[in-house]
DNA sequence: GTCCAGGGCCTAC
DNA sequence: GTAGGCCATGGA
């Protein structure tokens, strides 16, 4: 079995990235953090469009926007009431605790900053880690489904698992750098959707030798 | 037509 | 505490 830096390595090998999670500032990254919630890229990059054609990509705007216009704006992201309302709520926090000052948040204790974001509406453990690595250059390392099943399939974790529990175990191994939390992070989500969903197995995946999905396919 | 995507919340048991 | 249902769009 290969330790999670050894799979890193690995993946650093076979990919090549570059702005993976493209976004022109914090808060866009911030949105795009709410929308992309069980959504496609594809979709959320529509969303985006919309609220940049809308010159609407600005927090103070955001929060006192209609929130039927906010939804519309936002529909082709999926579940865009939810979404419109928890994104609106997000921003009016901000803006009440924290003068609308993004940094503010962002700035402190991790683990105090991390306790605030998950007592807001709409923002789980997946997230604020989200939010706190990609937005706040916080190292915080990021569990999504992807990353379950990669490190599943490579016999890295029993299945069991909860969410923090991934987290602390990726982070007690891992040197708490936050570039290569988001490499890590974004070469599991590139390599998943490379490879890990097709039937039959991409012949140049990296893992063949040792992944459990790559056996039950053979 | 069916499945899935860069989740989170609520309810019932 | 946890399984199941719900939220919704768009591409493959």
């Amino acid at each position: 079995m290969l330790t999670i830096m050894e799979v890193y390595q690995r993946l650093c090998r076979g990919y090549c990235l570059d702005n993976w999670w493209p976004a022109q500032s914090p808060f866009e990254v911030v949105v795009g953090a709410f929308l992309t919630q069980n959504t496609n890229w594809n979709n959320v990059e529509k969303a985006l469009a919309n609220l940049k054609g809308a010159k609407a990509l600005d927090l103070p705007l955001l929060a006192d926007m209609p929130l039927a216009q906010l939804e519309q704006l936002i529909r082709p992201s999926g579940f865009f009431r939810q979404k419109a309302q928890r994104l609106q709520h997000f921003c009016r926090y901000v803006q009440d605790h924290h003068a609308g000052s993004f940094d503010s948040l962002l700035t402190g204790d991790l683990n105090d900053i991390r306790s605030e974001l998950l007592a807001l509406a709409g923002i789980g453990p997946e997230t604020a880690d989200s939010i706190l690595l990609y937005a706040g250059g916080r190292p915080s390392f990021v569990i999504d489904s992807y990353t379950r099943r990669f490190w599943g399939r490579l016999g890295l974790l029993t299945g069991t698992e909860k969410y923090d529990d991934i987290r602390t175990l990726f982070m007690a191994k891992v040197e708490k750098d936050v570039p290569l939390y988001q490499h890590y992070h974004a070469l599991i989500v590139t390599h998943c959707k490379e490879c890990c969903r097709k039937t039959p197995l991409c012949s140049t995946c990296l893992f063949t030798d040792i992944c459990d999905y790559a056996a039950q396919v053979a």
